[in-house]
DNA sequence: TTGTACGCGTTATCAC
DNA sequence: GTGATAACGCGTACAA
């Protein structure tokens, strides 16, 4: 291979092949203006020379559409990557895409404009994973683009959503058995406090934004007060994390207390591995002393020991239909996608 | 807000706010060329048309640099995002990414030329996690773009690696106590089979691809020689996935055996908490009558009963570290990761 | 400090 | 099937 200095683009590769620039572009986008042996030529001959296709930044530019597509995350994206629920979204996400044709680009929310402003005029279309926290949503929906958001809603974006509050209640509803039960609650950022704390009776009042975890609450109040059961505010741990470290400090609390609940509902699977594992070394049996549930049915859930009673909430289907619902205009506004409770073993006999 | 029809660029910007385009160009790409009042009021004012910055097609197409960075899986994406070592390597890696202020692109190198090769033109540097199968390999680094070659070597592009092999026959020394021992492996696609299945003798002189498993497994034979201890091709099992299922498929087989195993090696910890989970369900103890070993310390081995001894390989410090060196020109060649043996409950006692 | 003009690599549109 | 040409949106040297 001979190394030329000159710049391997589509022109000069037309020129080495002998052929108009025109040509060899039709070769790579348009096999009907040419015949097929002269297209297996310039295919060939092109990638021997080193080239292997258009550059992105020019056909982008030209055509005006790059088969690029972001996720936005809600958080940051080395944050997303420990979540084992955005990584099952993800997962399904990519799956559509690889079968699309489409390149994944991932950005977040939390970035200010200055900082990936420019990254975001490429892409045909974005997934909002999660109400994103700056301004970025507005920034991107004015561009006119495809959107989906995805655990929130918005405007009128099409959105694709379960129904947190009902899931919440058919959880804690499942759990709490009897009246005289004692409930405590590992809640997912409620409050804008970053450090784990007891809420208070003014933080059930206020205005929430951080909408999942609110929603989650108001089904666990409802459950609770349908099965007669006491739940007040010093009994429900924020977190300002999603991680077992953060549920270990608020099952650290909750489980000292005298008398000891009964019952700990956890907003994620995530926190409930951090309360099983307080749980087993403070020699507290788990179900029979103390009954936990998640909330998502990560893989682990089915694993751990013992296995988390939970709400499935089928996180990779859920990435195949924004996925696919993205470039699709004939589906409807706010799709809501069914949970279903899985009963496992942190919660005791199922009777 | 109007809403023109007009094409949103930094032409028609700078012609509605009434300077030119060098001008508002410069207030986004070079502060020092304008007075800092008039900056302002072109990032406030060109905000509120609806103008984030420039567009990056045109700007990579410019200057022949995107901020983007392009993370190249050996795995699909899809894949890539149910496995939690992958996981913690691309958490790593968008750590620094976000610092550094480039936008991460994730590719596949399963993806033939014609699905990908456009995008690739895009980014300004690759990092390749896992030998890549197809050519994508060869055509990006023809493109003299930087890149650096993360768990595998090739070529005389810079590298990030373990020594698998010593890791692999530290955990195996340690977990094997005497010559009596029986020893199972359950390995990491080893050879091309796509199903689990026992190696035979022809598979251990055969020229190995999957060189991460062969030098685990060169790691296994090394230390079960130093022990005395004999290990068969009919008890090494093959998996084609990196997945619990596919362990417990193995695990079976090799726990079903008379007499039965001692010791299971194995290549990762997702392999083994399919096999962790086998024993139980064969109310086997572990590690009482069976002592179990993975290898990558993911979060789940300490979560998981009893928790996993492993080998730690610090796979976000790789993460981060890969990313950093991708635009460091002053860094080895070939650098070389410590490994450190955790010891926990599934290997028995410590003495 | 500001404006102008050129070119980055590609594609669509012609007439040939 | 070819060849020329005009955009696409931007960055920057250079002239003012």
């Amino acid at each position: 291979m001979s190394a030329s200095n000159k710049p391997l683009n589509l022109k000069e590769v037309s020129r080495l092949l002998g052929v108009s620039t025109a040509t060899v572009s039709n070769a790579f986008n348009r096999p009907d203006q040419l015949s097929e042996a002269l297209r297996q030529r310039i295919l060939k001959e092109s990638a021997e020379l080193g080239y292997h296709g258009p550059n992105l930044a020019a056909r982008s530019l030209r055509k005006g559409k790059s088969d690029v597509v972001a996720v936005v995350l809600a958080d940051t994206l080395s944050y997303s990557f420990s979540d084992p629920v955005a990584s099952q979204f993800l997962q399904g996400v990519s799956e559509v895409l690889s079968h699309k044709k489409k390149q994944l680009l991932l950005l977040s929310s939390r970035l200010a404009s200055k900082e990936q402003s420019s990254a975001e005029s490429l892409p045909d279309g974005f997934i909002f994973y999660g109400a994103p926290k700056g301004d970025a949503f507005e920034r991107i929906s004015r561009s006119g683009k495809p959107i989906i958001a995805v655990d929130f809603e918005q405007g009128k974006v099409p959105s694709l959503n379960i129904n947190n509050q009902a899931a919440a209640r058919a959880v804690a509803l499942h759990v709490i058995r009897e009246s005289e039960e004692r409930v405590a609650v590992v809640s997912l950022r409620l409050i804008a406090s970053d450090r784990v704390c007891r809420l208070e009776k003014a933080d059930l009042q206020a205005e929430c934004k951080e909408v999942i975890a609110y929603n989650r609450l108001q089904g666990y109040l409802q459950a609770c007060q349908e099965k007669g059961v006491d739940l007040p505010p010093h009994m429900i741990w924020h977190t300002p994390m999603n991680t077992p470290e953060m549920a270990e400090k608020a099952a650290y609390e909750a489980l000292t207390i005298t008398p000891r609940p009964t019952v700990i509902l956890c907003m994620s699977d995530v926190l409930a591995l951090g309360v099983l594992r307080v749980a087993q070394s403070l020699h507290i049996r788990v179900p029979e002393d103390l009954r936990i549930v998640g909330f998502d049915d990560i893989p682990e859930a089915n694993r751990c020991t013992p296995s988390l009673t939970t709400v499935c909430q089928q996180s990779i289907e859920k990435g195949r239909i924004a996925a696919r619902c993205l470039f699709d205009s004939d589906n409807p506004q706010a799709q809501l996608m069914e949970t279903r409770l899985v009963v496992r073993r942190s919660s005791g006999d199922t009777h």
